[in-house]
DNA sequence: CATACATCCGTAGTCACGTACGGACTCAAG
DNA sequence: CTTGAGTCCGTACGTGACTACGGATGTATG
């Protein structure tokens, strides 16, 4: 979830620079590392995704370092705005495979059922909510009336009272 | 979560059986298989507990095999409990330290925290439900209307829109 | 050219929570 | 006494999503 880059001096702005002049080499494309912090994940990341198949591995068109286009971003965007909404990355696989936009149909009924799974997880924690509110509650009336605590019994015995 | 148990040819009346008989050897309290039937959870689940220090490894006080007393079904109760109130077995551990009921406040403070986790995890949740909600219906509405999805649209691009 | 950082790649470790396996042993019943 | 189920114990495996490590190579900069 949190960033935690280290941050490492990454030539983002040096590159951007030179594919403007036009170099020999036409070194287009950023590295992995620019990647990364444009996106705002690590390096590792990007490669564990590569590993499992989410992203595709692109050629060394330049040198031995591979370079990235920007379709990547959006991928990579893609990739972290689905997780947002509680999709696996197994379900993001799934739902990339409907990337070209004529499986419609196919992609809605995959966020309905992942809608369906957030409704029941919200029930159950709206569930744990309330016996959890209703414990606290509980131990603070009962302030010293006994030497045990009814957080604690109530644990040992049955959750709901 | 789910039970799942092989329900293997359980002595557990049997034992009971046996105990009240009042055999010479005293064969009192239950075998591990025992324990976890009449808990609902799995022999390896228990062993894990005492591996992790959750619960204690009884002596073997009749022949080697080792008994438990029905304290440790309360005692697995409470662990089975405080799990579905969201508490991690490390908390329960720390929950489980303040048994005795002298420690209240601490329990309190302990459950008003896992409180308020649960309700940002409720927030969240709300959030993604009504981000997915209104992709579906984007999807729904925009039937046919140009080539691309826009439910896959808005994961390429931006998350909320 | 030297130096310092980046990339590449494979493997291994993390966390939480168990599950599975396998060999030796114990126990109760037939 | 044999049989079959259960226990004991250690170790390894599984999940999901990474994170870390390490040695070899690449590459940008002074």
């Amino acid at each position: 979830m949190s960033a935690k880059s280290k941050m490492p001096t990454v030539p983002a702005l040096t590159a951007a620079v030179q594919s403007q002049r036009g170099d020999k080499q036409r070194a287009e494309g950023m590295t992995i590392g620019m990647l990364a912090t444009a996106v705002g994940v690590g390096v590792e990341t990007i490669r564990y995704y590569q590993r499992i198949g989410l992203m595709s591995i692109p050629e060394r068109s330049y040198g031995r370092v591979r370079r990235y286009a920007s379709t990547s971003i959006e991928r990579l965007h893609f990739i972290k705005h689905a997780q947002q909404l509680g999709f696996t990355l197994e379900e993001v696989a799934h739902l990339l495979h409907l990337e070209d936009g004529t499986h419609c149909a196919e992609a809605r009924e995959l966020a309905a059922h992942k809608l369906v799974a957030v409704d029941q997880k919200l029930n159950d924690l709206h569930a744990m909510r309330d016996v959890l509110a209703k414990l606290i509650a509980a131990c603070g009336s009962r302030r010293g009336t006994k030497q045990s605590c009814p957080l604690i019994e109530s644990l040992a015995r049955n959750i709901g009272a």
